[in-house]
DNA sequence: CACAGCTCCTGGCAGC
DNA sequence: TGCTGCCAGGAGCTGT
């Protein structure tokens, strides 16, 4: 499942040789992935199109074509895969939804088993992101815009995944900050207190920032533009772990279910 | 407003 | 061995 750590990683091994690229041509083997404009519409869109940037907004991969912007968000389990040729095996690849050749002979593949994930091209990404919460690791994230956005009722996990109240986490890293910040996912967010905060603060920016420097979460799916697991899978510290010992305190970690969605806790140290 | 449930999807796996 | 059926889950949506 690809979240903020691993699309940052796809980002940032795409931007050194996707910018200065042009894409000649682009093909769309799954009309549904195409959210907006259409097929045509992108396809036409893209054409021609030199690559000015690469980026990430949330769990959007933002590649700028000039005036235009082609977004990609690989919900479960899509890859965006730089081929440096269109190798037979990835153009026979049944999973391919969409490739983009380029200028220099290589290909950018669209992979994605589930179908779950989509491609955007529009002239403002706000018109796709402009409605999601704060990036978490950006310098302005500080423990009162976390406080801020900590103000409802709701239970923190699902208000963690909400990606209107912050943008980027995903099950396993909301599963590892609320544990490294020793809250329960079932606390209702109104009920921390300041120091409750700032734990929960550092402990998303810490679990997110070592994510990042191991590459990835590789649990299953997840690959890098080059088609490389993460290294990250071995520093969870709960996620995945249940019935194993608490790395901090040595009690067993749970599975539970908090918002129809796995979860993964230390009921001795997670309160 | 909070949250359960459903939808989209399909490979992987448990159970028989 | 081979089949069936359930599960995972990001995000948008509807229903309670």
């Amino acid at each position: 499942m690809p979240e903020l750590p691993e699309v940052e990683s796809i980002v940032r091994g795409l931007r050194t040789s996707l910018v200065g690229r042009t894409i000649t041509s682009a093909e769309v083997r799954w009309a549904r992935a195409v959210d907006r404009p259409s097929v045509q519409g992108l396809v036409d869109g893209v054409t021609g199109g030199t690559v000015t940037g690469v980026s990430r907004r949330a769990k959007f991969i933002v590649i700028a074509l000039g005036d235009a912007h082609l977004l990609v968000h690989l919900r479960m389990a899509g890859r965006l895969l730089l081929c440096r040729s269109a190798a037979i095996e990835l153009v026979q690849d049944p999973y391919v939804r969409a490739a983009f050749h380029l200028d220099d002979g290589s290909v950018l593949l669209f992979r994605d088993v589930r179908k779950f994930g989509r491609l955007y091209l529009v002239q403002d990404p706000s018109e796709v992101v402009g409605a999601l919460g704060p990036e978490p690791l950006a310098d302005g994230f500080t423990p009162a815009v976390l406080r801020n956005c900590m103000t409802r009722r709701r239970q923190i996990k699902p208000l963690l995944l909400d990606q209107h109240v912050v943008a980027g986490l995903g099950n396993i890293y909301v599963d590892e900050a609320l544990w490294k910040a020793r809250l329960h996912p079932l606390r209702r967010a109104d009920t921390l207190n300041d120091d409750d905060i700032r734990r929960l603060h550092a402990a998303v920016r810490s679990v997110l920032t070592r994510a990042i420097n191991d590459g990835g979460t590789t649990l299953r799916d997840y690959r890098d533009c080059e088609g490389e697991v993460g290294q990250h899978q071995y520093a969870l510290a709960v996620y995945g772990r249940a019935g194993e010992a608490c790395p901090r305190c040595g009690g067993a970690i749970e599975r539970i279910v908090v918002g129809q969605r796995g979860t993964h806790i230390c009921a001795r140290c997670q309160h």
